[in-house]
DNA sequence: CTGAAAGCGCTTACAG
DNA sequence: CTGAAAGCGCTTACAG
């Protein structure tokens, strides 16, 4: 069963060229009628299919984009490739993924190998340790490569290049006056990816909500056991009234501290926490939560992309912002 | 900077034909060390990588596999490829991602895609429409085809494939089993994917624990709301004494059930269910649970793909049972 | 309207 | 040890 027809055994079979059917087949006016019609129907019944892999040797494109997450295990990285595939099937493009397990040296490696012209684009969430280090030269080196980069999710980067993601200062600028509105005088966060740009931009949009009016509250720490401890402290002894969540890590531990400690959500402790919606609300109590809309920025950065792989000369880069929301939950829900 | 250097484009530079060059970069000992050094520096020089796509196609293989996943927002599919990708960046392959999101159509359309010979091998997990529908006709197909294709998790159909997943029968019955040991009268489950190969014989391994010593106490419903009532009637009028939950939808629900009605876990009521790890030590209380190894099926899915890519005139087939674990938290501690 | 030829960027048997 | 030629499966300018 295996072994699938060419051009060439087709041709045979017809009794014409390969070049015939080739033209045949993409319906060229060159070709009468009755020829496309013959050709047509012995292809379909010998289920012929063009080689991909010949098709793009000829158009020096390959189809496929190249995908790299951080960390496939977090919800919102799953959302964000579940829309960029959805586009791209649209746009008749293969999605190759990449993991970068948040680590330099893989996510270098992936870029180096991409930089060869493997695939027509590039989207990427600039991995953690390469945010620490500092060292974004492989990216750089990509961009130079003129292979049509988009930066997707983690986009607080002095590039030139086309961004897409979300206002992290001001969601949580937003989150913290909305808290405010609530009568609540000590308002906290909570963060494991302070030394990461959204997480920095999380941090400066609540300070800058409270102003000098109110002490700020941080429990900031990429280490659990850490991470805990200063939870703690915000909880019992500063007794906060309120905590924004910077991630999953932050949010689910203030909600299993507050079952551990006793204190009630929202009565004791309310929070507004970065995790996905559907766990959100089953949480129990459910929790108020920021949606980032990961699908419409995959969608979106794929759309993006596509853009510039067929503008490749055009010199403006893009920076787009996708709008959130804050949903609104049983956790900060008022007495 | 575009336009990456070719090997024409090097001889030329180097006086010498492409195929020594060719040869050459190849360390082929048909060439005198002295003119591989030449080529070999030249190359670096001008950063030199062998058009992937041209390679290919002469040795037509495509050196990508393809990964059809239901639903990626499921954090197990989302370790499980994972497992898979990092395998196969030890094998050297490209992952190309689809995303069936559970529905038959866009599987057949995936998989018709994937038989041209698109790819070197597939591993597919059966989308539950597809299941529902009993219509495997285009999988069969890639199978006729000689492609390589190895089903995951969802293996429960009768097809001559490799397969690997885990033993779902056995997972109930030990967790219907266990539970009796702390006396527990009333065992109940939930379900939302009793309609599936998996979920099927998850029920299977419940009622044959049971066997008809006790009553059987099913709550199984793919719709949200019926999956609710069903639930609450076990919780409140049957007062069933634990649940083993099948699946993230009634895992969840039966938890946010319990805090609604006041019931308490352990005490008032056990549960076990299928979440993931993580999450799971999060809950309050924390919810035993069954850890699928999802990172190791992954893992094991890309090597016995990769084996069957090697060696595909072998007949026989392989079904790879992964060992799965109880993992005991608070929400199943005795009193 | 049809076909021969060149070419995409490689590899490899074969000749010298 | 080096190179010319054929070929992987296509597409497309060009000739007839």
């Amino acid at each position: 069963m295996k072994n699938r027809i060419t051009l060439k055994e087709l041709a045979k079979l017809l009794n014409v060229s390969v070049s015939t059917v080739s033209k045949a087949l993409n319906d060229s006016p060159e070709i009468s009628p009755k020829t496309i019609q013959r050709v047509k129907e012995l292809a379909a019944l010998h289920k012929y299919r063009p080689n991909p892999t010949a098709v793009n040797l000829k158009s020096s494109k390959s189809g496929t984009i190249g995908v790299i997450i951080p960390n496939i295990s977090n919800a919102f990285f799953a959302n964000v490739l579940s829309g960029i595939e959805a586009q791209a099937q649209k746009e008749g493009l293969q999605v190759i993924t990449y993991i970068s397990n948040e680590s330099w040296e893989e996510e270098k490696k992936i870029v180096e190998m991409l930089a060869t012209g493997f695939v027509d684009g590039v989207l990427i969430a600039i991995a953690e340790e390469t945010q620490r280090k500092k060292e974004f030269g492989h990216i750089q080196n990509l961009i130079d490569y003129d292979i049509p980069v988009v930066l997707y999710d983690r986009i607080d980067f002095d590039m030139t290049v086309d961004k897409i993601g979300v206002d992290d200062r001001k969601i949580f600028f937003d989150a913290t006056k909305y808290l405010q509105t609530l009568n609540l005088k000590k308002i906290g966060i909570a963060t494991s990816i302070h030394h990461m740009g959204v997480g920095k931009l999380r941090i400066t949009g609540y300070k800058e909500a409270l102003a000098s009016k109110e002490d700020f509250f941080i429990a900031n720490s990429a280490k659990p056991d850490s991470l805990r401890e200063k939870l703690l402290k915000l909880m019992l002894q500063d007794k906060v009234d309120a905590l924004l969540c910077s991630d999953f890590e932050s949010t689910m531990m203030a909600y299993r501290l507050a079952f551990e400690n006793g204190l009630g959500i929202p009565k004791d402790l309310k929070i507004v926490g970065f995790i996905n919606g559907k766990l959100a609300r089953y949480l129990a109590p459910s929790v108020s939560y920021v949606d980032q809309k990961p699908e419409r920025i995959g969608e979106n950065a794929m759309i993006l992309l596509k853009k510039r792989i067929n503008n490749p000369n055009e010199k403006g880069r893009d920076t787009q912002i996708v709008e959130t929301e804050l949903v609104h939950l049983e956790s900060t829900a008022s007495a």
